[in-house]
DNA sequence: GATGAATGAGAGTTCATTCAT
DNA sequence: TATGAATGAACTCTCATTCAT
């Protein structure tokens, strides 16, 4: 058997597993069992523990990263890129739950080497965010209302909220990826003062 | 030493040192050496390890929900509450950041006894906000608007929001929990659309 | 409450424990518990858990003998004191079951300090046995068909058989002493050759 | 070097250990040194202190009785075979003081498990002993004088007359398997009272 | 390329024992 | 006389990691 394939059985195995136990908890020997080889050989393809979380959370990272990238048409306004990508991140994150809870849940929580890893996605991911908004701004205004702060917390929110509706929705198998993404939608765009009023933001 | 003040300095230990290395990776030596106590007297006065993390949970829980109900008055409208409640919680969770990682990072990663018991606490917030929301709702309309499961969802939406911002607010000292309330207001209120209008939300 | 009392209660609680989970296993926490009084007593009255359990070997047997000998009448003929011996012996283990494990279960069991106590006993009673042998055999002929050897290794063995039925009437509650007693009398003094003829040794 | 070897050998170390110091005081790491393996061996192939005791008792208590079958020829009168079956046993406890020390002193008196699985084997042999007496009461009389309690008793002291050799013999080297077995079968079929007249039993 | 065999280091937990009062 | 408070030491068990084959 080629090496490609089998570590990417290791790196399969290995992440349902991290997922499910976290860093600390999850055993190499699990991981070996799960994964259909021997010990051993995980370390031959792998290295260490240490590394192989890493390897993990680099890959889910890249593939949700390039599935919201995929999802987005530059040439599009900014508001209806904001949803594209909030649709196909709802739809990744529904997709592969064990790789979110991967970067979401256990990279963030298992100390310095793997939260850095999983910040440097998330910075992406906000940054992206952040030039919409910005953009959103310029085209709405020359002269924009919004300082370059404020834009940086209302993407720090977004984002925020984005993470939390993903773990629900995961939780929770009736909200599907569409749904959660309108619902945001709505509440970033419109607002709940516009909201109420029963205006929604829909695409264009 | 009486016994109480001898148990809140190691539930204090006790949550600094599961905040930062999580439930697994933290030692029970390291908690004992931190409070000042010997290992043992810790396993006399709080049984296990397991009993000791629910412990530290059950009052860091206790005490952010008490913060928050003691910064909201119910006379007020909707909208202030609200305003109110994410002052509250951001001021809190700056003043513990421990705790807060605790709550947010640490037991909702760590299987199942640990997160079902923030689980009930973060139920306890998504409920008082979704009231608030339908409250504000019902007040702007006789006929609402919105339908209780898109309440929900913003509610959902609303409280990962701050949780994700206060995060950041801990991480990025610069942010004062004001104006991580205001930002999260705006945010919440006007939506992005009005913002870049120059419309926002003010406290009345 | 007077010392002696308090200290009845302790061994009392003391035997107990041991019979139930042996020396090792059993806790000084348990005993105390058991014995209604906090531990530092049970030290400033009994020093260590090896006086503990060396004072309560000493107490069972002194009481094991105590009630042999009592049960003995030095001027009947040797067959009838081995008789009566064996009652009394059989009485008092159904009576003191707790005692009687701890001399025949867990102190000979429980390494050197405590085996050599019980053995002591023993040997008062093997030895007590042999002589009764010894004198029967001097009756029966002046010159003797039984080597002394021989005789010890005769009383050996029925201080093993009865002790092994102590165990085995403790157990099964149907048997009662004098039961016990009559079938190892039977068994010693006629053989199983001559029961097997009708032939009974019966107290005279 | 090959896993039944190595399981031997802690097998071997571990009747040693529990024999001297009994379950509880009986340390795997003092068992891991004596068999000169490092500790998490003995747990990778023997599980834990529960089942490496259950496996001494299972392996001890096999050979004995396998010993004692050996040495019985089924085909010879039951005096013979018992003859036959107590000097197996001598010799095997006289050969495997540990092994014996294991079943008769400490499995018995270390609690639940491990009292049952060697009471399964003692009675084995206690039924072996109750049909030896009960063809010899047949073929002695049609109509046996020995009832059936009574046989079950008389079984049980011999077993129990037995054991108690065995251990004195194990304990002072001087007295040879046979010379027990002889003390004993003398005892048993002939009876003090006979064998003060001088008469023995003897092999036919 | 792949593994059976093995271990050093460290974790959670318990217990006999002792002070200060 | 009696105890609440505290601990040093030891025990069972686990795990990431390596090497000879």
């Amino acid at each position: 058997m080629p090496r490609e394939v089998r570590e990417r059985q290791m790196l399969d195995a290995a992440v349902a597993t991290f997922a499910r136990h976290g860093y600390r908890a999850a055993s190499m020997d699990g991981i070996a069992e799960l994964a259909g080889v021997s010990k051993p050989l995980v370390y031959l393809y792998l290295n260490s523990k240490e590394d192989l979380f890493t390897a993990c959370i680099r890959r889910e990272a890249a593939a949700l990263v390039r599935a919201v990238r995929h999802g987005v048409d530059p040439a599009t306004p900014p508001d209806r890129q904001l949803w594209e990508g909030l649709g196909a991140f709802f739809t990744h994150t529904a997709e592969h739950p064990d790789g979110w809870a991967v970067l979401h849940n256990q990279a963030r929580t298992s100390g310095e080497p793997f939260a850095r890893e999983v910040a440097t996605m998330r910075a992406d991911l906000v940054a992206f965010v952040t030039e919409l908004i910005a953009a959103a701004a310029r085209e709405a205004h020359d002269d924009p209302e919004l300082g370059d702060r404020e834009v940086a917390g209302l993407a720090h929110a977004l984002v925020g909220a984005a993470e939390s509706l993903a773990g629900w929705a995961d939780t929770d198998g009736s909200v599907t990826a569409k749904e959660a993404a309108s619902t945001l939608m709505n509440f970033a765009w419109a607002g709940l003062g516009n909201l109420m009023e029963g205006e929604r933001w829909t695409p264009r």
